[in-house]
DNA sequence: TCACCGTTCTACTACATGTAGAATCGCGGC
DNA sequence: GCCGCGATTCTACATGTAGTAGAACGGTGA
């Protein structure tokens, strides 16, 4: 996923494979795993030519931001679940979120 | 971990067992689940005559609190997941917040 | 037509989780 | 002093997921 993340624009699982060079991958790992994610709705792709061009279905951001509702979402008491996640970052993340929320 | 968060108070093994009773487990299924949480550091227990007596070793609440850190902190821009954090969620909610960061 | 590239199918390892039997250990009652 | 019984520990098996890759296949350009 930091691969597909990191590129600007939909890659190839070749591309992904030279990304990951210092790793050695095969290929067919790497087409593997570009499987997976698709099944799981993180990348979706398009056919071009012989090959597939992948890209993620959501920003770095937005998963992220989706994971932490997931977590907000097990909790009964979502308000104090907030409360601690404010007490829990650091200080000028709090003034972020105050100008965000503004 | 539902049963030792709805618990007031430290419980044994048998306590486990007797509240999940709808599932009917095997009592060294119930140890040994409780043994793993130990390891993983979710529950400490203390010994308690015969028996030992589990807590878990966060609340509910700062549980997911530290999963929605751990989320966070797996982002580099994370002002980014802030932000559409804050957009995913109910606006009262984002109220919510604005009062607990006065 | 044939080699080659990308894909699909299948498979093996490692690990987590849900489940539980076998063995052990210690305390209260006889 | 010994025994039974409950609680614990150790071990084990099934399933699911992630990481890795070989074997087989299908279309395309030379």
């Amino acid at each position: 996923m930091e691969t597909l993340w990191s590129a600007t624009a939909p890659v190839t699982a070749r591309d992904v494979q030279d990304a990951l060079a210092g790793r050695d991958l095969a290929t067919t790992t790497v087409l593997t795993v570009l499987g997976r994610l698709e099944r799981k709705g993180l990348v979706s792709r398009e056919r071009e030519g012989r090959a597939h061009r992948y890209r993620p279905t959501a920003s770095r951001e937005d998963h992220v931001a989706e994971l932490m509702r997931d977590a907000l979402d097990a909790a009964p008491d979502r308000g104090a679940v907030l409360a601690r996640f404010l007490g829990s970052i650091p200080a000028d993340e709090r003034q972020s979120l105050r100008d965000l929320l503004d």
